[in-house]
DNA sequence: AATAATTTTTAGGTAAATCTAAAAATAGTT
DNA sequence: AACTATTTTTAGATTTACCTAAAAATTATT
């Protein structure tokens, strides 16, 4: 199946805000995301309809189909090998990989996509520590520790972030973070849960609203 | 100057029509290329005129501005630089990666870009042997010696092809030869003019068709 | 349950890039 | 120079992905 650009953004859109799982998505919510109109979603899901894309029942919300699903993943997949590519072949920070990578997400070359995860070595997770679907579109399991739930004394790793947005990776790439870094909790402050950390030789503080977007491994 | 896919490929083909200097292309000319109608190419020569990008006279031909230029020497670069990356890193054979290069030299990045010919080791022949500009457009010379040209003992080093089309790609392929590999004359035919090289410890024949394609120089 | 607010769809339109068919300009040939 | 053939442009449509404004359906609130 060959579909457009505008297609294979709008099923992407529909499979992160179905929260990767079949849920109903609205016809707003793909708009606000697409920054379009809800109008032209409607047009878009009548087409991706006939095409046996998605299920979708005016008024009542669309999901995708099986095939749908398989396509999203397959554009996740070239998605997050490519940030992979930027980050531990070009150098790229972890802040500035999204949005060349939602351009090399949609070239079209299931060899390039195999080569490429071969060259990194068949990456599990991308450098904002997100899982990486296998060809066959199986996402390997992430631990889902947060550092607020960790506790004084804990010596952990950091394995990625929760929230991926621009601020929040340009917040920690800031304090020096990394993926595999190593942490120890030093103290958590009680009175805003706020945590103070010891990274190689520097303490650092964070609030407990940044804490709970990192996830962490125990050593 | 942020150009549509159409308008790139449009003064891509004008580019490579035009010989790569500033030559007036005729319309059907481009229309084949691009494998198109005569009656669309005119409608984009409109527009890319109005942007300055090309100047055009209705009936009389057109030709690259220099703003047109420099946007076809950049995409040209982006070009050569994937199809060195396919085959040097992902281990493409070079009569492949000429239909992928054609999706990613539209990926706009001018950070990815120049990341990328660093990590290449700022090549200056892609993996065809043809030159790549530098980020300021520049040609690196290139030899232009083809093995028809070269005499009965000649030490040979092959350094590209002049006509990169699939089919010649794939029977210089078959037949062994890569960039940078050695050759010998061993005899050229008289009636036909016909090549029997050395390569490596085999021998093998070429016509004078294909001893015109390819790029060599003496050791 | 009736009304108000919100969401979604329908109707009608636009711009980009394409097409076919016909007209106009240019080039080639007696 | 006149005619023919070729090339190119113009005119008028189509498809895709968008838009605005209005209508319809759903949801929330008195």
């Amino acid at each position: 199946m060959n579909l457009s650009l505008a297609e294979e953004n709008y099923l992407k859109a529909i499979y992160f805000i179905s929260g990767f799982e079949s849920n109903l998505v609205n016809t707003n919510a793909i708009a606000e995301r697409l920054e379009t109109k809800a109008a032209t979603v409607t047009d878009m899901l009548r087409k991706l309809k006939k095409k046996g894309l998605v299920s979708y029942t005016p008024y009542k919300g669309v999901r995708l189909s099986k095939d749908g699903e398989t396509i999203a993943i397959a554009i996740l997949r070239k998605h997050r090998l490519w940030e992979t590519f930027l980050v531990e072949k070009l150098s790229f920070g972890w802040e500035e990989v999204h949005e060349i990578a939602e351009q090399l997400e949609h070239v079209r070359s299931p060899k390039l996509t195999e080569s490429l995860a071969h060259f990194l070595g068949n990456p599990q997770f991308d450098p904002h520590g997100d899982p990486i679907p296998n060809k066959d579109g199986v996402f390997p399991k992430r631990e889902n520790l947060t550092l607020d739930k960790t506790r004084v004394g804990d010596q952990l790793l950091v394995k990625g972030v929760k929230d991926s947005s621009v601020d929040f990776l340009n917040y920690v790439a800031k304090l020096g973070i990394k993926l595999g870094d190593s942490l120890e909790v030093l103290a958590i402050e009680s009175f805003d849960q706020s945590f103070k950390l010891l990274h190689g030789a520097k303490e650092i503080h964070l609030s407990s609203m940044a804490s709970a977007n990192i996830y962490v491994s125990k050593k």
